[in-house]
DNA sequence: AAGTTTGTAGTACAGCTGTGCTAACAATCA
DNA sequence: TGATTGTTAGCACAGCTGTACTACAAACTT
């Protein structure tokens, strides 16, 4: 007898692994059984639905990237624990490179899902939270402008738009240039860290 | 008699509304050709499969987001003339909207789907060179640091990044707060034209 | 030991898919 | 006039989809 949870999780990856390989449209019941070496019955044991199936491989991929957040050893110098946190999150290696294909598979289906939707918002809101924290703590060093708000919001666009680019172009967008694309944002963080006027936007 | 480019203009129209409103998985032959009020053996008489359907209306759309960047009037203040062509860029009115969330579910497809790639990166390079040029004005005029590759990857990554987020968080990030968002990054340009040391990133 | 729950498999069903095919109608040209 | 071409419609086909259902074995409970 194989434990539940983890039966449940080897579907789940079995999800992913058809995701990433044929798209999202091709993780059918039957595709997705087939790739976990079991019958449709089986697998409709475990998931009720094709959605419940759905929503539970996304947030396997979200739990698996808090993990790794959280297993993150500590680091006082706010500048490389920001770095540290940031490289964790783009797509440098196979591994990380595959949650960031699926991320994107399931932000998509996520507009029209919306079983998804409660669960991309919350991986959303905790990136969000992420950068806020990272930004709070580079400002509080004199190593950001003052208006954490903002540049958490502009820090946070520019990750994802890394990631999305790194997805579409992975030849272009190494692991280096990725770090380096950070590394230097980072960098323009120290350099302004006087308050801006907002008046004289447009 | 209808002008069939202008047919499958209406078609490709079609397309975008059932990709917008059911996502793009719904758009099929059958769904298209009743959303545009012709029977399926009409909508083959233009498009002889649904990849090639689903390519031209990825044309289009790329088409209609290039000529509304060349009828853009001319700017001679590279700042503001960087804020205008961005602003276009960003999804900030219901039109641009549409064409942002079809651009998301083009570019999740295009991930496992090769008649849709070579659009995807013809974009993507057409975007790229946008914020070149954009960067290179900038930086020439002193308003932005002068390595203009990595600023240029920089805007572009905000840039995508800030699109997948409205179309993910549309009541959060408002018309107002992308144009400030944008604003505030040209801003940031301009305090930080001096060329940083490379030697200190990671 | 009998009964109950749990896991696995297989099948059936209605509904959708893309595509190929045929037929009818309109317009143009010889 | 007849013939050809362009346009619209509809159907048939094989194949896939999610789900419901039954059947059977293994394990656990009483």
């Amino acid at each position: 007898m194989v434990d539940p949870a983890e039966r449940r999780l080897l579907l789940a990856e079995a999800v992913l692994r058809v995701m990433r390989r044929d798209g999202l449209e091709q993780a059918s019941v039957r595709n997705v059984a087939r790739e976990a070496g079991l019958s449709m019955g089986s697998l409709r044991h475990y998931f009720a639905s094709q959605s419940e199936l759905m929503v539970f491989a996304f947030r396997t991929v979200i739990d698996r990237i808090e993990l790794r957040l959280a297993g993150l050893e500590p680091e006082p110098d706010p500048r490389r624990r920001a770095q540290r946190v940031l490289n964790e999150l783009l797509p440098l290696d196979d591994e990380r490179r595959a949650e960031n294909e699926v991320w994107l598979a399931f932000t998509s289906r996520a507009m029209v899902d919306p079983a998804l939707r409660a669960l991309r918002d919350e991986g959303y809101d905790a990136l969000r939270a992420g950068c806020h924290t990272i930004v709070a703590d580079l400002s509080a060093a004199g190593l950001a402008p003052t208006d954490v708000p903002a540049e958490a919001e502009r820090l946070h666009a520019l990750l994802d738009g890394l990631a999305v680019h790194a997805a579409m172009r992975p030849d272009i967008h190494t692991a280096e240039s990725l770090t380096t694309a950070i590394a230097r944002h980072l960098d323009a963080l120290a350099t302004e860290p006087a308050p801006r006027d907002a008046s004289d936007r447009g």
